[in-house]
RNA sequence: CGGGGAGUAGCGCAGUUGGCUUAGCGCGCAACGUUCGGGACGUUGAGGUCGCGGGUUCAACCCCCGCCUCCCCGACCA
């Protein structure tokens, strides 16, 4: 991709009214823009983030054996009254009539849709278990938003539901969806620490609630700075309470974003909207369910808030919009650079990496603060001092030093380190 | 929904105790020239219903009333 050709609006200037950093680089690196309080329109960069984290999601759901669907975003409220969350939940949810008259409301999340689904299609045991997800756009009427797309009233959410026969089949597969949290966060680069939590207007009993410390966070968590123990903040966990663990530091209180949100939710919708199988006995049960939620957009902030410096965003690479790129500096002999830069450009694609060039006609101290504003991995830079001297400089956005490479060895070099 | 703050050019801001303001400054944008490895410099230029609606006044961006919007803290939640 030519920048030049691309749509990456880049500010240094600090929007007013942002507090975070990650609020504040989002909105600097164009990523993301605000349309109007918890609004924001994803840019061609931000997008390309959204959709690497969205790709690692669903490699990671497969694995562990869930099904992709896409459930609708427009519901009938009838269907939120069997189970009486159209008045639990009726502060956050968008309600409206439509032009015939029904009351409507865009989705805030999808156990009555898809448990209405599945309780259509299944009947038998033999059918179960089943696990569905899909990753989409989630409406919520935030009385209060924060932190840009933190915390907002239309975001994108992964959420998965299972239908097990059994308590025993449920835990089966909460674990997996538990342990494919874990590949996912660490993909991602995110150390989460993992605590019991409250299942609130979810239902239920058992829930997990997946955490990243963060200054953005809206929860508080306790960690334990001799062991690394971590949990919630609740009785004798409390912040200076002795560590359970290793006993020998006092628990140390930091603020937590919720990532991930797990449930086993046993039978409340089941029973509500009279999802039932047939077991072998030819005797009705309720299905057994859980669900499984992350908070994708939520994910891009944190993702910021752990990787960044004074410059701007350091992205790990499994998440990055791009995977490297070229700046070509110009000057005198800037055809020969050009062509240099595209040269490379076509053979880092054929090796499957995703490839930016800043072909723009800007001064040098723009391109490379942008550069280090959106922060790609790799940067390889192409100037008229290094150029005579038959060489190119390659350097880690993450690295203080940058490497010498001879324009010729820069796949091998690329290769090695990327 | 309670408490605080703020709306003036695309972005960040100044301003007037009401009148020399034809409303400025910085960034950005356009053109030309000089520069050319770390957000270069100069000249010229485009760009504004001063959030919206009333009111007071000879005169309102400024004073009064009402409303809207955004941000932060809290409550609530995923």
């Amino acid at each position: 991709m030519y920048w030049s050709k691309y749509f990456i609006p880049t500010s240094k200037e600090i929007p007013i009214g942002t507090e975070a950093v990650s609020h504040q680089l989002s909105l600097r690196a164009g990523l993301v823009h605000m349309l109007t309080s918890g609004v924001y329109s994803y840019l061609p960069l931000g997008l390309r983030v959204l959709k690497r984290i969205e790709d690692i999601i669903r490699e990671e759901m497969n694995a562990a054996g869930a099904t992709e669907l896409l459930l609708p975003s427009l519901h009938p409220l009838e269907l939120w009254k069997q189970t009486g969350r159209d008045q639990t939940l009726k502060e956050v949810m968008i309600q409206f009539k439509d032009n015939r008259g029904r009351d409507m409301c865009l989705g805030p999340t999808h156990e009555e849709v898809i448990t209405d689904l599945v309780k259509g299609f299944i009947q038998s045991y033999r059918q179960l278990p089943v696990t569905l997800y899909q990753i989409q756009t989630k409406f919520r009427d935030e009385m209060r938003t924060r932190f840009g797309i933190v915390r907002a009233c239309e975001f994108i959410m992964k959420d998965a539901y299972s239908f097990d026969r059994d308590e025993e089949g449920l835990k089966k597969n909460y674990a997996r969806m538990y342990q494919a949290y874990q590949n996912i966060f660490k993909r991602m680069a995110l150390d989460v620490i993992i605590i019991e939590a409250d299942s609130g207007a979810m239902g239920g009993k058992i829930s997990h609630e997946f955490m990243v410390t963060a200054p953005i966070g809206e929860d508080a968590v306790v960690v334990c700075p001799s062991c690394g123990f971590s949990g919630g903040v609740s009785g004798a966990q409390d912040e200076g309470g002795s560590c359970p663990s290793c006993k020998n530091e006092k628990l140390k209180k930091q603020v937590a974003i919720e990532l991930g949100h797990i449930f086993q939710l046993g039978t409340k919708y089941s029973l509500a909207q009279q999802a039932q199988y047939l077991d072998e006995n030819g005797k009705l049960n309720p299905m057994i369910m859980g669900c499984y939620g992350i908070g994708v957009s939520r994910v891009i902030a944190a993702i910021i808030e752990k990787h960044n410096d004074a410059k701007g965003i350091i992205w790990p690479k499994e998440v990055a919009p791009f995977d490297v790129e070229i700046v070509p500096l110009g000057g005198d002999d800037s055809g020969a650079m050009n062509a240099l830069a595209q040269r490379y450009y076509q053979e880092l694609q054929a090796q499957g990496l995703e490839v930016l060039v800043d072909d723009r006609e800007e001064s040098v101290g723009r391109k490379l603060n942008d550069a280090d504003l959106i922060g790609i991995p790799l940067r390889i830079v192409i100037g008229k001092r290094n150029f005579a001297e038959h060489k190119v400089e390659i350097k880690k956005r993450n690295a203080s030093e940058s490497l010498l490479v001879d324009i010729d060895g820069v796949m091998a070099k690329i290769a090695e380190i990327k």
